[in-house]
This record gives structure tokens, C-alpha cells and sequence, in this order.
DNA sequence: TCAGTTTTAGATATCGATTTCTGTATGATG
DNA sequence: CATCATACAGAAATCGATATCTAAAACTGA
């Protein structure tokens, strides 16, 4: 059992280079208020002696502060949230911050607890990718700023980040009319979320506008939830959306997936019918994880720049938080279509 | 500007009850101090109609405890990492702890910076995956406790979990032994992880175990350091290696990967040169990442339980905060193939 | 030179909890 | 009924920092 050293506080510092620990405290806590040179230097050479290191909680604690933030998403496994989490902790180390990950796996009860407990940790802002808003307001009542992932909320006092989710599927829609292709499917998960239901409609929105019947045949939407903690539940549903083609005997040439997960599926099943993509069918994806590219067929997407997104949140969230900015925005991210290899054009 | 509402702390609660903050801590923190049922009753309908919630800071401070720990890992866009913390998020959230994400970059910095801080905050454990070990025994002497992933260092008093990399390695390669291969192919990034090292061990042993030649030219294993922060490294190295087996002219009819990830390179790349998997080289992965089954073709590969990994570093090191254990364990977890359609039996 | 600032150090209160210490009321024991 | 242990409540100290308040010293300027 190694001897665990009596922790060096302040207190301690101070009797050693002979000052107050008040006068301690405003050399090591960077604080701004005067300091004659020659006590600052004995501080700091007391403090490097000693091997002191600050106790943030006590500091916290009397400042009322804290550098942690809170970040609730459904679920780390699936590679666009390690997206956003990477760059909401790329910008919040560079400030001096760190996460709280909560993953609530879409549990409205799992959420409420996490949202208490950052709450209750003194957390001063979170960035959430939320199902139900309804918790949210109260704790801005309380004084958390958020920052909300995919989500508009009228009456909300908070920051939005969103993407332009129509107009992404807007373009990959017309970028197969321009190949040729009329008859287009469109696999998806339940339209749960608001995302989803935004990329539905920019499909549709797309094939009227281009002259093309919308044909109810053509949803090739999955039906039952998805079970909480399920992982590669888009996926399954994309291979299950496959089959569903096949039994309708479908004749779309072209198929616009809710996200590249379904793309997957859809695609690993369909080879298991025997149709092969693109040759037999072409298939466009949605958010360009990074997983698209290493594909077979390389997956043409439409790109959701999950990375970004993380980023912005966390900027416009410690920008809050360190008082730079205190106006509350909505952030459109716009779409880009990736081309690769899984559209093929139609003679 | 949303008026905050005046904290509530735990003096407004006792004094609603009447009673003193002593007794209402004893109530409200679950203390094991006999308090009158009454008096129990009047605090607890107190701190609900307050709609009372406590610091956490302060309750840390005064007691010395924390329900945070650290986690630190290379970096969560990895899949492997995602299932990690996944793992360890599960299993920290059934026992009401909460994770501090850090990613390293596998910048040894980065790392020392992320440890310090963590102890700033007083967390009293950390999972980690490190490089360098170096700083680790510092912490371990203030009072830390560590559970190392994927390394093994002695001196060192913490628990260890790891993988038979060795093991895992030596029954890929004799399936594909099994299967008719003779001329099995290695390709790796740089061997600068012990797992890596270990892998390579394996996989030469089984070669010379089944009287096969273990011949240098079928070592394609990358030169250039993975850069710090650079997404998608695994990836391009696997595609180096299939231009490099190309340039070599290498008879191989099967591969072991190092990891999933550079199998995938490998095998776009080898498409591209006109290769297919499993009709032209059978290719092995190592980790099934969830991506492996989602792949075309679905990857034969070594099953490395992240998840699992996770778990088990998040329960050893609860057991050990909350004492129900003292003695530091190293946890060797069994490989296990996972067979899919990218080796193809030779006639 | 002396009143009035400004600079700087230290004593002390404070953040919001828990915990120890003290003391009273109650119950058990012989 | 006296004695002693037990149950329970509250006052006050404490965790480790920061911030406020007080005051001495140094610096102004008329």
C-alpha cells in the first residue's frame, strides 16, 4: 500500500513563502489585484516546491464557477456523435474546459437524471441532443445556458445548431434526376425526429418540383421504435427496409437512405437478394460519417458536418459562458453532396 | 434576460422545517445518523416544496469524495474507443458516477495536462489508455487509482485489463491455415503499441508452429508515425500497404490485418488495383468494430470486446473507490473469431 | 509638511455542504 | 431510585479556496 502524502494546500504554500495564503491565492489563481514582485516569486517558488496543486471544487466553490461542461447525446456508439463530441472537446480544451459525456440512450428518465446531477455538479452550460425539451426550460430558469444539437424549440432561451436537412435531401434527389434516375425510393427509420421528418420532406419537395409523382409505394419507412440501448438499430432497419423492397417488387432505380447506417443495411441486404449497387440499384446516404468513404461501394452522401457542429456548439457555448457573447442564435449548417461511387447514372 | 431564481441551499431547507442544517444534512444526504421520523418528514417535504438541490461541490469538498472519474483515451472517433467508453459509461452511470472525457491525441502532453486536471478536480479514479507511462506513478502516490487499458507495466500498482493480441493473431492465422492458405500476408501501421507488437508475435508463431516460413517480404507494415490528430490514419495506411503488396508483386493469397480499419483500406485499395476479397485474397481484421459486419464483404475477423473492456476497467475501478475491493487485478480477456465472408477457402 | 490617494499585505468572512462535539431527554439496569 | 448507556438535536468547526474589509506603507501635490 503506497503512503498517500497529506495534501498540500494553499495554506500551505503561503507559510512557506512567509505571506498570507490571501496573498497566495492572488499569485496562483492568476488573479489581477497587485502583488509586489519579489512575494509573488517566493509564492511561486514555495508552490513548484511543494508540488501544489489547486483543489477546483474549494475554487469553484467560493468563485462559483466551474470548468466542465455537460454534453447529453443518445448514444457515443454511433460514429456521428463521436463526431460532435470530438469537436466540442477539440474546442473546449483549447479553452480550458472539460466534458461531462451523458449518454441517454433516447431515455426521457435517463435524460432528466443526467440533467439534475450536471445541475447539481455546477455545471454552467450544456450542449444536449434532447428527444422531449420539455426539462430544459426549467433549468434555464435556474441559470444553465444551453446549446441545442438538432432540435428547434419556439420559447427556448438558448442557442440552436441545426442542419439544413431538406435541403440536403433536396440535392441528392435532384442530383438523381440529373442521372437519370425518376424512380426513387426513400428508406428511413420511424420519422421520430425532426430531422427525419425535414429530410422526408425535401425528398418529396424535390420530385414534385422536378414533375415526378410522389408514390406512397416508394416509403420504405421502418415502423417500430427503436429500443432504447439497441445498437445498430439503423442498420438492421435498413436491411429490413431491403427486404420490404423486394416484397413490393418495387422498380425504383435509385433510393435516398435517412442516414448512412440505413444506407448500409439497405445495401448489404439488397446484395444478399442479388442486386448489386450501383449496377442494380443507386444509392445516395445522409451525414458522410467516416465510414462512408471506406465503403464498398464508396458511399455517395450528403454530408452532415458532424466535426462542425460540435465545434460551433462549443464555441458559441463558452463564448456565452465567458460572458464574450450574450445573445442566443440559430446556427443553419448547409449541406454539401459527397459524389463517390454509389450513384450510377441511367442510359 | 431570464430572472435566476436565489439558490436554495440547505439552510433555507432547515429553516422551513425548523430544524438545524445538521439535521437536515443528515436527512438529505443519506446519512446513517438517527433523526426522529418527524423531523425526517418535515425535511424531506422542506426540500421538496424548495425544490431543493445540493452542491455537489461543496458536499465533495467537505467530505472528500467525488462521483466523477476520468477516462482518457487516444481519441473517441475511434470505434474501438466509442465501445471503451460506452462500456464504462454504463456501468459508471448503474453506480450514479459521471465520466470526464479526454482525448489525447496520443500527445503525451495533451495527456499529462488532462491528469493534472482531472486531479485538480479531485476525481479519485481514471481509466486510462496511455503511451507513456511515466507520469502515472506520480498520481498513484498522491492517492489515484488507475485501470490501464492495453498496457502492461510493471512496478506499477493499478489493475490492468487486456487482450491476448498474441493469441487472437495465432488463431486467425490458423483458420486461414485451416482453410489451404500458405501464404499469409501481415499488414500493420508502425508496431509502435504493445498490442501491435503482440499481434505480429502471434501471427509469425503460428506460422512457424505449422511449419510454414515465415518470410520478411510478406511484412507490409507502415513506416510513417501516425500524426497527432490525424482522423482516418488506420485507413490510409491499409491502402498504402495494398499499393505496396502490388509494387512487391506479393503471391500472398491471405491477409492478417493489424485492426479492422486497415483491413478496410486494404481491401478498397486492392479493389482499385483489381483485387477482390475473398475471390482474389482473403483478408482478417482484428477488433469487429461494429463496422465489420456493416462492411462488404462482412469482415472475418478477431472479436476485441470493447465493450466488454469497458465495462469490466469501469467496475474494477468502482469496486475499488467504494471498497469493496483492494487488490489491483490484471484481466486478460480471450480472443474469440468471428467468421464472415472475407476468407475463401483454397481447393 | 501634512492631508489625501494609491498601493499592497493580511485578517477574516464566505461559498454550501458535512462532521464532530456537546448536551439533553429517554430508556435500561440492578 | 440512582446510574449509565443510548437516541437524537443543534452549535460550531471544517473542507480549501477566494473576496471583502481593514490598515499600514508609500506616494501625491499644494
Amino acid at each position: 500500500m503506497p503512503r498517500v502524502k497529506d495534501k498540500v494546500t494553499i495554506y500551505d504554500v503561503a507559510k512557506m513563502a512567509n505571506v498570507s495564503p490571501a496573498t497566495a491565492s492572488r499569485v496562483l489563481s492568476g488573479s489581477n489585484y497587485p502583488v509586489k514582485e519579489a512575494l509573488r516569486k517566493r509564492v511561486v517558488e514555495a508552490a513548484k516546491k511543494l508540488n501544489y496543486s489547486p483543489n477546483m471544487l474549494a475554487r469553484s466553490l467560493k468563485s462559483n464557477t466551474s470548468n466542465d461542461i455537460g454534453v447529453i447525446i443518445p448514444t457515443i456508439s454511433n460514429p456521428f456523435y463521436s463526431s460532435v463530441i470530438l469537436g466540442i472537446e477539440k474546442e473546449a480544451d483549447k479553452r480550458g474546459y472539460n466534458l461531462l459525456l451523458c449518454n441517454t440512450f433516447r431515455d426521457v428518465e435517463k435524460e432528466k437524471r443526467y440533467l439534475q446531477s450536471l445541475y447539481e455538479k455546477q455545471v454552467k452550460g450544456v450542449i444536449i441532443s434532447t428527444l422531449g425539451a420539455r426539462n430544459i426550460q426549467e433549468y434555464i430558469e435556474k441559470g444553465l445556458e444551453f446549446v441545442l444539437l438538432d432540435q428547434k424549440i419556439d420559447n427556448l432561451e438558448c442557442s440552436f445548431i441545426s442542419f439544413d436537412c431538406f435541403k440536403g435531401a433536396y440535392m441528392a434527389v435532384e442530383y438523381l434526376i440529373q442521372n437519370g434516375h425518376r424512380k426513387i425510393a426513400f428508406v428511413s427509420s420511424p420519422l421520430t425526429k425532426w430531422t427525419r421528418k425535414e429530410t422526408f420532406k425535401g425528398y418529396k419537395a424535390a420530385l414534385s418540383d422536378n414533375g415526378i409523382a410522389v408514390e406512397e409505394e416508394y416509403f420504405l419507412i421502418g415502423s417500430h421504435e427503436e429500443e432504447i440501448d439497441e445498437e445498430g438499430f439503423e442498420f438492421k432497419n435498413g436491411k429490413e427496409m431491403a427486404d420490404e423492397f423486394i416484397k413490393r417488387k418495387l422498380d425504383a432505380t435509385a433510393v435516398l437512405a435517412v442516414n448512412d447506417m440505413t444506407a448500409f443495411g439497405f445495401i448489404q441486404q439488397m446484395y444478399l437478394h442479388g442486386k448489386r449497387v450501383p449496377d442494380d440499384i443507386s444509392v445516395i446516404g445522409f451525414d458522410d460519417i467516416s465510414f462512408a468513404r471506406m465503403f464498398s461501394p464508396p458511399l455517395t452522401t450528403v454530408q452532415y458536418p458532424a466535426y462542425e457542429v460540435g465545434r460551433l456548439a462549443a464555441m458559441l457555448l463558452l463564448d456565452k459562458l465567458s460572458g464574450n457573447n450574450h445573445s442566443n442564435m440559430s446556427v443553419n449548417l448547409h449541406p454539401k453532396l459527397i459524389i463517390r461511387d454509389s450513384v450510377k447514372p441511367l442510359a
